[in-house]
DNA sequence: TCTGGGATCCAACCTTCGATTGATCCCGGC
DNA sequence: GCCGGGATCAATCGAAGGTTGGATCCCAGA
């Protein structure tokens, strides 16, 4: 028996996973949860084998954080987190906090089982699209910016033009501009639109 | 007897939505529906009293366009919207398309109830938080963007120039540019990547 | 030790963007 | 029918944005 705590601010997707898992013999929803606190709190006190663990909740805290927490539990559950959407920095963000799988919420359910079982056994558990995306990651050398860059490159998110930039971090335009030839050149991009939604899509930028 | 017709890509939240209403002696769900085209076919074919209808469909045709269709059958069927994000965009598309009334996912179970209710028998159904926004959005003056002018802001989001813009909408970038300063103007700014910055904040991008 | 790479800074060029003005066509409402 | 608004295009010009090149500093490693 797979004892399992659902960690989602959607009483509908609670109520969903609840019932399709019900369908299954050897798995046993002991608890639900709808923040990531709850979350927490419910997984050191149940202490089920898995905790199928939203990223997205609507406090923002985010399921990430949880996930360490209840990773660093004595009796650590396996977490696989279960989300609407498949950006690269969500997937990392959410491997890196220690979870066993990742799944899109549109998975088929005879997959989403599949699933389950396979991080109960401590397996790891990724959903197709899921894998192929950290594959190409891996093989693309690391992108990094420096912390500055990244400050340049928030800025320019927020709509400030090169001056803007240069007044708020205290530094000429001249300067900024040549943080964002190498924001540019690091994220394979030529302009600044480009740049912030390559940033987006990697994560860099919220 | 109400009856019920669920659109949403998403098999767990169908379940959960059936699980939810099968508790309701005088709901019936006679179908599901996974895509749009699906919904718009099962809606003329059940002719059910309610279409609970999700906005975001993986195929990104969108549920608007599906909203749209339904509320112009002959039997047309009430339509409530139910999504996740409460962006501006989306629920002034979704009224605009004929949806009787806008749900959050993350309503507690009693609400979507009481709004399936209300729905079902022709009142209109706004969760308070959607209600506020649209009466903020009331409020203040219309800032709507015509169809084309959040076609070139979708491409400057994804980082394209004016003369890529004008390649790939087909036109030129003289119109392209036209386009972008009724943008500008309505926005309330001056630069490519301010209009990217309010538009995510309006809702007009996603 | 010194050398090379990375981060930060700056300056002089060239290109693109945005403002401005003005124009045509089409469609729907008064 | 006339008017307003959306979509289309053109030409100009100054101001941003992007490119190239070079400067310093610091730290790790040959």
């Amino acid at each position: 028996m797979i004892r399992i705590l659902i960690a989602d601010d959607h009483p509908v997707v609670r109520a969903g996973l609840r019932a399709l898992l019900d369908t299954e013999p050897d798995i046993e929803v002991v608890g639900e949860a709808a923040t990531p606190q709850e979350a927490i709190g419910l997984a050191a006190q149940l202490s089920p084998e898995l905790v199928l663990m939203d990223l997205q909740f609507s406090d923002e805290s985010g399921g990430a954080g949880a996930t360490c927490a209840i990773r660093a539990l004595d009796a650590a559950p396996y977490v696989l987190v279960l989300t609407n959407y498949d950006t690269d920095g969500d997937i990392l963000g959410a491997v890196e906090a220690g979870a066993s799988g990742y799944l899109l919420k549109d998975a088929p359910p005879h997959e989403l089982i599949a699933a389950i079982r396979a991080a109960a056994a401590g397996e790891s558990a990724l959903a197709p699209a899921i894998a192929g995306r950290l594959m190409e990651r891996m093989r693309q050398p690391q992108i990094s910016l420096s912390v500055r860059e990244i400050e340049v490159l928030q800025q320019v998110a927020a709509g400030a033009s090169n001056t803007d930039i240069a007044n708020r971090l205290h530094i000429t335009d001249a300067t900024v501009k040549s943080h964002l030839v190498h924001v540019f050149s690091k994220l394979g991009v030529s302009s600044r639109t480009a740049a912030v939604s390559v940033g987006r899509e990697l994560g860099i930028l919220r």
